[in-house]
DNA sequence: GAGTGGTCTAGACCACGTA
DNA sequence: ACGTGGTCTAGACCACTCA
């Protein structure tokens, strides 16, 4: 948990929130429920417009309030809907733990984007394509196996980094800036060169973790990450607007 | 992708945003930069500071810009920090697919926390806890693995719901309001039972994906969903400040 | 001390959806 | 037509932090 638990909010808008969050919570205002007007608060508050509104439109973004024109601002439907996970760098989140981080560079290369495989041209685009493949240790046991695809036309000065030392999902986070991800989570039975590399059993379940990221319309990069299983899990927790997560 | 690509905002402080947001995106801005201090913005755009000041909030809340008293607000340092992971419900989500959704509740039973388990202590609170196992289907085919345990003391009316009726997870969303969620996403190997309820092969990678609520500091329940990992993943797509995501 | 962002006010006009 | 939320203004004071 991020925040502390019971902490009076220093501002009034703050406050003016904390007041309708805790009437919803405590379920004396239930989903559907229409909230006062915001004329109304502002007199109960006795503050400006603008201060209530912003209160609201913290509530908005948390998912506790919708808001119709017209009609008046209402209790939303609770929803499972988006939880915040954190993916973080894996360099820095081995660090963090204060363990030891070493990457073994196993292959890298330049090459064209293979005959019918759509992603890779895409990600090339005019150019060529750089092909990495790495094993993130921690404390000297594998962590992570990763192959990485860098659009060269998109990311030209890759070619010249050392990935050796600075991985290259640091790297190109320090040197791209990315408007767009998608990240797909699946699990898999190792395969017997995996299994070797991860210092696992084969067929064991590991997590693999695919993401693809743009900048604007370009495509960046793609990477897949697998992970042992048995040794890691991606955590997200989550609170109406701030929220802690990490991979363990 | 949800929101249309090159619209221009309607709204003043979205094309006060847009336009900041387009100069770091191409490079002109980079991390670390100091963007033009919020009079000056004022000035540029011949608008109120309180216009200005939204517009930042906007990209402080994406993670692109940092803002620092009596020094000015800042590019941030790009990080692969939230990402917007939605975790539906599995009805609404097979349902959503034009797909047959069917339960099947294996059991269901009122019965007290385990000793040594202080997690279930914690969700039985005062009273006892109702455990919950069924299997989601989708199309006649197993899609997910459910055991849920509900506590009883924080939701006292599920011990009379029709969880043949409406599943578990549903039933709960309409009927408690939650304030925290904590999800842990692993990839295990099926046991046998599991690998024949899901009507896969032994030992098969699994995602399980494990998720605790919270009703304020009242923990209302905790689930264990098991999902085939050759057959589904889990999907996130990330904008800054806008996305998209559902599990495939 | 000086200058930044953080918050707030007391108005105003507008867009929009309901009736 | 009406009343809601949505946006915006032109100020103001404060807190914080650097010099």
């Amino acid at each position: 948990m991020t925040a502390q638990p019971n902490a009076e909010p220093a501002t009034l808008h703050e406050r003016i929130r904390a007041d309708i969050e805790a009437k919803i919570l405590a379920g004396i205002w239930r989903p559907g429920h229409r909230i006062p007007f915001e004329h109304e608060l502002t007199a109960q508050f006795g503050c400006a417009r603008m201060t209530v509104s912003k209160a609201i439109a913290g509530l908005v973004d948390a998912g506790l309030i919708v808001r119709r024109r017209r009609v008046g601002s209402f209790v939303a439907q609770p929803r499972m809907q988006s939880v915040i996970l954190d993916i973080p760098d894996i360099q820095a989140d081995i660090l963090s733990r204060g363990e030891v981080y070493r990457l073994n560079l196993l292959s890298s290369q330049r090459r064209e984007p293979a005959r019918g495989q759509p992603d890779e041209q895409l990600l090339a685009g005019a150019g060529e394509l750089l092909a990495v493949r790495c094993l993130h240790l921690s404390d000297g046991r594998p962590f992570a196996l990763e192959d990485r695809l860098i659009g060269l036309s998109a990311v030209p000065e890759a070619e010249y980094a050392d990935f050796s030392a600075t991985p290259p999902g640091t790297w190109l986070l320090d040197h791209v800036p990315w408007t767009e991800a998608e990240h797909r989570i699946t699990a898999i039975n190792a395969d017997a060169a995996t299994a070797d590399l991860l210092a696992i059993e084969n067929s064991a379940a590991c997590l693999a973790l695919e993401r693809r990221t743009w900048r604007g319309k370009q495509h960046v990069t793609h990477v897949r990450q697998i992970f042992p299983g048995a040794a890691y899990d991606l955590v997200a927790r989550f609170t109406p607007r701030s929220s802690d997560a990490s991979m363990r």
